[in-house]
DNA sequence: GCCTATTCTGAACGAATGTTCAAAACCCTG
DNA sequence: CAGGGTTTTGAACATTCGTTCAGAATAGGC
């Protein structure tokens, strides 16, 4: 009963949050969101609200889906977390189109003015560290880094390095360098001979 | 002859700096600076142009002032090269307030649709990469690092962890986590012993 | 085919924003 | 002290933004 929906809704959270992404809350107007979802401004605020509530929702499903990614990347065999930490750290996301993480730049935008966006991104933070710390230490056990580091403090230069190259993707810096990058910052973590190449 | 400005224009141009720092560029109203610098809006605008102008001209004067840093670290004894990266990885600027960098906000808000912006931020990036380069190669010529070591991806490391240090600082991870990690990311790459620690 | 329920559209409104401007305030010079 | 040139001020303007709403459009149920 009743018009049924022409739009699919995740469809429009994805364009949504692309465009969040790409020119921050405050950059974003409502009417760019109608432009890059085809939906006019009447139906976007009767299928999600005003503007503050659907930039909420993004970032707290894009905030969820960092959190299982961070789960999903300590699952898996020892022996094989040294190249997990690898592979995130060459592949971060947004890679490609240098379009870079919702979370980073939210919570440079956001965090400062705004509690409740504060806080959820610290969560996610600390969640990325642990994962961050946990890797390290499969690996320790695995005998791939040295039993001695201290696995927090190399989780976290892990997650350090992933948000820097992050931000040095965004300035244009050239992704030939920023591979050496990340295997120098890998190589640098493993001690152990013999897993430093790719 | 005249009237006499009432403000210091260096003053001005910190307060307004911070501003933006703090909320961006489309965060922050005209009337947000007029309130922070104690100038009225016309003021501002008779004084420093519009907007737009007024951000430039404190964006490029920021670059500035991270161009002549690099170079500055650069200059100094050899033997104590590691001790300047250690030095500038544990106090980023705003390391204290958590304001963070605007090089690093400006690039992520804005570089994406200014071209200007874009190409400003990426010439200061490729300086910082640069001085950092020259930091790792001082330090391996006075031995405190392999001489094996590729400098220029042991240089990215280090700004990327910088950079990275930042991202996590303003997500409000504790100051004790940051330097844990600033100390493993020095731990990496000096791999002589006896310079490890602080 | 009509009724009803829901969605879609685009015009409209108030608030906020960037900008301008004319008048007042001010200090230096003669 | 009077004149003149510069700055300061705050009101005013045009534009943009977020938001609302009444009516048109569209599907299924009887």
């Amino acid at each position: 009963m009743g018009r049924p929906r022409k739009f699919d809704e995740h469809d429009v959270l994805v364009a949504v949050r692309r465009q969040f992404n790409e020119t921050g809350y405050h950059g974003t107007s409502v009417e760019d969101l109608s432009r890059v979802t085809g939906l006019s401004k009447g139906s976007l605020y009767s299928a999600f609200g005003d503007k503050d509530t659907l930039f909420r929702r993004v970032f707290e499903e894009y905030c969820d889906g960092s959190d299982q990614g961070a789960a999903a990347r300590v699952d898996g065999p020892e022996d094989q977390a040294l190249d997990r930490l690898r592979a995130w750290l060459t592949t971060p996301e947004g890679w490609s189109d240098r379009r870079g993480c919702l979370l980073a730049k939210t919570t440079a935008e956001l965090a400062w003015q705004d509690d409740a966006i504060a806080a959820r991104s610290l969560a996610a933070y600390e969640t990325l560290l642990e994962s961050c710390r946990l890797l390290v230490e499969q690996a320790q056990r695995a005998g791939h880094i040295d039993p001695a580091a201290d696995p927090a403090a190399l989780g976290g230069l892990v997650l350090a390095t992933h948000r820097g190259l992050e931000a040095l993707l965004k300035s244009g810096v050239d992704t030939k360098t920023l591979n050496r990058i990340a295997d120098a910052a890998i190589d640098g973590i493993a001690l152990q001979p013999g897993h430093t190449g790719a």
